[in-house]
RNA sequence: GCACCUUUAGCUCAGUUGGUUAGAGCGUACGAUUCACAUUCGUAAGGUCGCAGGUUCGAAUCCUGCAAGGUGCACCA
């Protein structure tokens, strides 16, 4: 019989054990695939030749503790990790946090509103320096948050996105891309947050549908119509489409002199076709410094613009007496002038899509500025191929249509951001406002004069990078591109595991970059997760008050548990509901575990029964448990074959059947006949299969649950470490 | 506007590349047990697989159309 004072007598008690089974793992080294011992069931013979599996984290941002959807991806890696750890591969788990630029920054703001504080107080040296310390001890509790959790990945690998030599990959690419033209600085027209004070990329954008007022409004012989009358004062092109039989007496370049808001001015036609007959009058003027598509015509017909509005949101001297006035005020003042001139014909409410800050919600005012691009195409066109001819390989498979799209339609990447919590963009630019001249400068050597308005002086560029830029680099970067032994050895990477909003920010730059700078793909193979909602299918948010905290759950439930009710019901590509319910099922079902070990112990160590289970191995299976055997071995291969398929959702569940339904409920059961009967034989063949078993679903279930599985494992006197145990089939 | 996803039991979801009477968890009803189980076990009720066509010997699964919900992308002042 088990002793008294035996664990097992005393239900599961995870908060007592994960800790302690998780610096036992760490002590072990294990997690650096260095370390792992060569294995007799490969055909290698020692580590070198081993084959390897490596997954990059996608690392959390530190700016705050992990969340639902962190618990589901360290989940699914280390699902992974720890299978193929099993199988027998040198299995490599890159961890890493990121700096996360304007996400942190935010973040960062928010917490200095709170204070009374603003941004704008301080140098972007104290800002820097405040922002890092507030990072770095962020850093501490998302790794205390990954052990938490169970991660399985190499610490000595660990990397932060603003480590120097990360820092240093990025600028050798953005050098390179330089050179090969990739980049370049010019004035183009931007998504400007007056909030924020930076540009932003299309990415970090969102449409917004309005109902607001559509002004016409008389402008010498046309009638135009706009919803922003405050930008129209340094309009002077009036733009009709070629075709336009109502407009056809005036001709491309004609002028005409307008009574307009600053009085006389003189107007010229242009025609192009971008202009939509059916809206409005057919007739608008164009305002380039403000307006995306204002900017794509004045842009083919080479027109000038001016800028009405500053970077806080402000009018300009050009708007005269309206100067400094706000937007809203300025529209106001601006319709009632229009109304003593005698200008304004008509209002009409109309529905139309505004572009806002995937931040704070505001209009975001586009403008002209100079900013560094890179030219997308020559990227996108490979990585395209790289899905296409099956390289890499997205799961799930439609959401590399969604890929195609976005690749196909890419517009170039501005990746000037005018934040300080960042990475410095290395370049020197041209003081003179006026003028887009900028050079990159990897060790500070330029200086003089511009070359190219032979006005301004050549200075540090104040602009960091948009962070996707350095992130998008992540995979080789971290692996140390390009002479490092790990880059040699574990790149291109198996399996890229993240949550499927990234797919464009992301996982495609990653594709583009990784392609461009090692000429190889970064990863293998893609896997999308969902958004992880609560019970009733709703986002989790703090103001709601549904937010599960995985921490704070494992504590309840134990984090096999939350691990299990993350994993099983889970598809790729689909959104997971996680109720409350879920997990305390799967508590219920470690304890399941845990007693069925109770049970086999009791009843395969004790006296006048089958003991040592060291030495059943050659003990003969009876018919019937050969049978039991048998199918068990079926029930193997189908879930390998799902955990190769990346079918962890399936995998799962039917281990938690097999083990309750079949070995407890049924086995477990009819073997007390067996253990409490007569035939010997029949007893000591019933003890082998249940200890073999026991063993073998142990390792099985050892991706999903690691925690309760070795701490059974540890029990059973092996004298080894269930985490790279071999898996119980070829 | 375009694209993509979803629609299966009261709720949340599976259904492994078309194949016997469509499954799970939770919930519900009834019963049993406390002899591995801070419990567990058994039994049951409950589905026209969104709707309408089509392909097929055979469709929840493939095709077409429609509807509802969701997401993404792009835009016309």
């Amino acid at each position: 019989m088990l002793s008294e004072d035996s664990k097992f007598m005393k239900p599961y008690n995870p908060l007592e054990t994960e800790k302690r089974i998780y610096e036992m793992w760490e002590k072990s080294g294990y997690f650096n695939p260095g370390n792992l011992p060569s294995r007799s069931d490969l055909a290698a013979r020692d580590t070198t030749s081993m084959p390897t599996f490596t997954i990059i984290m996608p690392p959390p941002n530190a700016n705050g503790r992990l969340h639902a959807g962190h618990a589901l991806f360290v989940t699914l890696e280390d699902v992974m990790t720890r299978y193929k750890r099993l199988r027998g591969y040198k299995a490599l788990w890159l961890p890493g946090t990121d700096h996360a630029g304007f996400e942190t920054q935010v973040v960062y703001e928010k917490k200095l509103e709170k204070e009374g504080r603003s941004r704008f107080e301080l140098t972007r040296e104290e800002l820097y320096a405040e922002v890092m310390k507030f990072t770095l001890d962020n850093k501490a509790n998302t790794e205390a948050d990954l052990r938490s959790l169970g991660a399985s990945c190499d610490w000595s690998r660990e990397k932060f996105t603003l480590d120097a030599d990360i820092i240093k990959t990025v600028y050798d690419t953005f050098k390179q891309m330089s050179e090969d033209g990739l980049v370049y600085r010019g004035k183009r027209i931007v998504n400007w947050c007056t909030k924020h004070q930076t540009s932003l990329s299309d990415l970090e954008t969102n449409a917004e549908t309005r109902t607001d007022k559509l002004y016409y409004m008389q402008y010498g012989p046309f009638v135009i119509a706009t919803s922003r009358p405050e930008t129209k004062f340094g309009d002077k092109y009036v733009v009709m489409h070629p075709d336009d039989a109502r407009y056809s007496q005036y001709k491309d370049g004609d002028k005409l002199p307008v009574k307009w808001l600053e009085g006389e001015i003189t107007a010229t036609v242009v025609k192009d076709e971008a202009i939509d007959m059916e809206f409005g009058t057919g007739v608008m003027t164009i305002t380039p410094w403000h307006d995306m598509a204002d900017f794509e015509i004045a842009k083919r017909h080479n027109l000038s613009g001016v800028e009405v509005i500053d970077k806080n949101g402000k009018l300009t001297d050009v708007a005269g007496e309206f100067k400094g006035l706000k937007i809203e005020v300025a529209r106001e003042k601006v319709v009632e002038r229009l109304k003593e001139l005698e200008l304004l014909v008509k209002e009409e409410t109309y529905e139309h899509n505004v572009i806002t800050c995937y931040k704070c919600n505001r209009i975001l005012e586009p403008r002209i500025m100079p900013q560094w691009f890179v030219k997308m195409e020559p990227l996108a066109k490979p990585a395209i191929e790289a899905v296409k001819n099956g390289e890499i390989k997205i799961i799930p498979d439609f959401q590399e249509k969604i890929y195609f799209h976005w690749l196909e339609n890419i517009r170039d990447w501005n990746i000037s951001r005018q934040i300080a919590w960042g990475i410095p963009i290395p370049a020197k630019i041209c003081a003179n406002p006026g003028c887009d001249y900028g050079v990159v400068d990897l060790d500070n050597s330029v200086s003089g004069k511009c070359p190219k308005c032979s006005e301004g002086e050549l200075v540090i560029d104040p602009d960091t990078f948009d962070t996707w830029f350095s992130s998008g680099q992540w995979p080789y970067a971290t692996l140390h591109y390009p002479d490092h032994s790990d880059f040699k050895e574990f790149y291109p990477t198996d399996v890229m595991e993240t949550g499927q909003d990234l797919i464009f920010f992301w996982v495609s730059r990653m594709i583009m970059l990784g392609l461009y700078r090692t000429g190889k793909v970064p990863f293998k193979n893609v896997y999308l997760h969902g958004m992880v909602r609560d019970g009733g299918r709703q986002k989790m948010s703090k103001s709601k008050g549904n937010v599960i905290s995985p921490v704070d759950i494992g504590e309840q439930y134990g984090t096999d548990a939350l691990r299990m009710a993350l994993v099983v019901g889970n598809t790729p590509g689909t959104d997971l509901a996680l109720a409350e319910e879920k997990i305390k099922g799967y508590k219920l079902f470690a304890n399941k575990l845990w007693n069925i070990t109770r049970f086999v112990l009791s009843n395969t160590d004790t006296e006048g029964r089958p003991r040592a289970p060291r030495g059943l191995t050659s003990v003969t299976l009876t018919e019937a448990d050969q049978k039991l055997s048998d199918h068990f071995e079926e029930i193997l291969q189908d879930v390998t074959k799902d955990l190769d398929n990346y079918r962890f959702h399936l995998a799962s569940e039917k281990m938690y059947h097999y083990v309750w339904d079949e070995f407890a409920s049924v086995i477990l059961e009819d073997s007390k006949n067996i253990f409490f009967g007569q035939d010997e034989e029949a007893k000591i063949s019933r003890a082998r299969f249940l200890t073999e078993t026991l063993e073998k679903i142990l390792i099985v279930l050892h991706p999903f649950m690691p925690f309760i599985t070795e701490e059974i494992w540890q029990s059973l006197g092996k004298g080894s470490l269930l985490m790279i145990e071999p898996w119980p089939i070829k």
